[in-house]
DNA sequence: CATTTATTGAAAACCATTTTCAATAATTCT
DNA sequence: AGAATTATTGAAAATGGTTTTCAATAAATG
């Protein structure tokens, strides 16, 4: 199941000159233990790591996931919260993509065998190394549609990934407008 | 070519209550004279309009870029820069994908109906409104490579769009680093 | 033409992320 | 093992892209 006991994970860092700390073990750990599917952020994670009662420094937590995308342990996500997202790499976790709701947030992965080709080969025909694909489908999802996503602009709204924010509150009186989670 | 007018556009604009503006016919103009395959950031676009003797302020650019992104006249796109950006949106222009060096950020737009399709089957699927799918492969471009990728971790290198910065420029010492899952 | 209300610019505020720096801890060297 | 070296940490300050505030201005509407 996890793919990096400490041990591997040490070698794979002093490979690099980097070194295993208490701090690295207990990050990597989380993702670990995360139920499959979940992402997180920096402040995500630097909150359950509180609640864990460990007591990381924010910097700590950035400077790890940045280190272990780096390697290649972590993956970065651009889905559609305005801040990154992190979750275990393959071919540790199944390569896959997303679809996610610009209106609440909600994503769902699905795997495809075929984009995954396609991506391989397009960078492949470039004469690229490839680092990762990622197909990324922004839309709004069902339950945000039936809270009245045609009626209404709400506050967060944004369209193409993009954060809307429209300049007073004022586009209440927008005749299509709604409110949102 | 250009499928907006100034009255095209203020139609757009009034159905939903905005108006237009001389800034945002400019912006939209800049956009619509841009070399096709170019997509610029707020930044960007304000350098261009400042060189081209326009005055128009960093924050009217900011909501403008929003605004007809909402509106679906521009596609936000992220890309390995670490901010946004802009593109006419399809159908005005051909909907299509992106191969990003995460070293140079140098970006290879190519098409496929193929992903497009994926991406929509994959919405319809979920019950989405389809906004947008993007297929973004991250790797790093032939001359990168050449320019001794493996060999050096340089001032900005990324690895799943990552910027990564390393606590001192003492990477050098490195000896492996192209492997990669 | 008057009124209403969206838009603008400039500056301040935001906020996620980075960096600085001195203290600390993991490796390496002897 | 102990000393020396150098990566890592935490806390606080700095960044930098983006957003907001607010008063002035200018579209749209009547």
């Amino acid at each position: 199941m996890s793919p990096h006991t400490s041990a591997s994970l040490k070698a794979l860092l002093n490979k690099r000159g980097f070194r295993l700390t208490p701090q690295r073990q207990t990050i990597l750990y989380v993702f670990q233990t995360l139920p499959q599917g979940n992402h997180l952020s920096a402040e995500d994670l630097h909150q359950i790591l509180r609640r864990q009662g460990e007591r990381i420094s924010l910097s700590t937590v950035y400077r790890t996931l940045h280190l272990m995308a780096y390697m290649g342990i972590l993956r970065e996500l651009e889905l559609a919260e305005g801040h990154k997202h992190y979750e275990l790499n393959s071919p540790y976790t199944e390569h896959h993509h997303h679809l996610v709701c610009v209106q609440c947030n909600q994503t769902i992965e699905f795997k495809s065998d075929l984009i995954d080709r396609i991506g391989t080969r397009q960078a492949e025909a470039e004469g690229y190394h490839l680092l990762d694909c990622q197909l990324t489908i922004y839309g709004i999802c069902p339950e945000a549609m039936q809270r009245g996503w045609s009626r209404t602009l709400p506050e967060g709204w944004r369209c193409s990934q993009s954060q809307q924010r429209l300049q007073r509150s004022d586009r209440d009186s927008d005749s299509d407008m709604a409110s949102r989670g």
